[in-house]
DNA sequence: AAGTATTGTTAGATATATCTAACTTTTATA
DNA sequence: TATAAAAGTTAGATATATCTAACAATACTT
């Protein structure tokens, strides 16, 4: 039986061996900062969690995960996930409210819930930030490699997909001159409200973040 | 900050303090069968809960509610019950697989998540089994008293309310002369699927358990 | 390559929530 | 009403998950 502890050291685990820099190893510092918690603590999780086999690390050593682990790791994301489209498209939640609720409702144990929730959602790809729904198989939906608001200043990316197929938002990228296949380069990120300055075809625009999550990109 | 923990406490003790024979206090032994607990840890939470002041009780005494205790107590039985009808009514779940599940959706911490539930539910008052759902005021829909199921051999009880209105359903309910209003007398009472053999108009009949939930009687 | 900074580990303390075993109080009954 | 049964309490142990403070190993930097 995993803790509800136990599997938020295994997601926060994810969040950095998924990272886009591709590594497959994380530390105990970095997962003292993720979770909030000193690394004493983490150590002793470390161990318990070798324990079950849940992932690979010895002393000194960089951590990562078991097939088992990850496969936790994987159903937990998905579970988030399916949760945060649940609280936006049947609640109506706005999409900034809904990570605390879904950090709690991760945890719920019952496959068939997850399973006739995936149901009753339509099977959705993609959560209302943009980030792919891992699928029971454990397999993730292709995914052009990430959205838009996830980009850094410096970052230069292709628009891969449209995830808002609406009227009012594709008008609104044809007057940025923004197809799928357009380049993007990310001046300046804007932490107030992670709204981008973007260049596209030598002229800069200023897009929301609501925006640059409905963009998929990959990294050019 | 009440844990999940304590949270069961109180549920467990609302559901000794509600009881039919209205009483407004429960003991240490009876509060541990009903969470299956020892005693002495039920014992060490009661100074807790007093404390905290959600409960009143002197050593060796009696345990009931304070007003902030019910409250909570409430709340958790509303929660409780809103998912029950949301995995019944939205997810398809049948009446049987949904308490375990509920049991872990009740401690989630978000008043908007529960009002907005609410609200996609449609108001509901009765649960899949016929319960009432405490409102949000703290305020319980008058229940006719108890649904059919919930009667012992040898009750005799008036029919008070159909809750499942489907065609199919009235139509059954004709068939064996029950309207509201009907008085009805149990006979008997098959503990394997919690059948009911009971008595109408002079006449025997055996109803399942499903159809038994689906009438509210109160004792004549 | 030496010294320093970063990263990681250990030991021991704290808080929660449980248990067992022994004990005390209250209640029921002979 | 004396005694036995039931109900309730206490003390001390265990497991989980956290912390602080001190220590050890690795990595960076000059």
């Amino acid at each position: 039986m995993i803790s509800h502890t136990e599997e938020d050291y295994l997601k926060a685990l994810f969040r950095l061996v998924s990272g886009k820099q591709g590594k497959q190893e994380a530390g105990t510092n970095a997962l003292a900062d993720l979770l909030s918690l000193k690394p004493a603590s983490v150590n002793n999780m470390l161990k318990k969690l070798r324990k079950k086999e849940l992932i690979d690390y010895e002393k000194y050593g960089k951590i990562s995960f078991t097939d088992k682990g990850r496969q936790i790791a994987l159903l937990v994301v998905r579970k988030h996930r399916l949760w945060e489209t649940f609280l936006v498209d049947k609640l109506g939640f706005s999409w900034d409210r809904v990570h605390d609720i879904a950090e709690q409702l991760e945890h719920i144990r019952s496959d068939e819930l997850v399973e006739k929730l995936d149901w009753f959602l339509g099977h959705p790809e993609y959560d209302p930030h943009g980030d792919p729904i891992p699928r029971s198989d454990g397999s993730t939906p292709t995914t052009p490699s990430a959205v838009l608001s996830s980009m850094q200043k410096g970052d230069v990316c292709k628009v891969m997909m449209v995830k808002d197929t609406s009227a009012a938002f594709l008008q609104y990228l044809e007057r940025l001159s923004i197809h799928v296949g357009t380049c993007v380069s990310v001046m300046d990120k804007v932490s107030f409200d992670n709204s981008l300055v973007i260049e596209v075809d030598g002229k800069h625009h200023t897009v929301s973040q609501k925006v640059a999550d409905n963009l998929y990109v990959s990294y050019c």
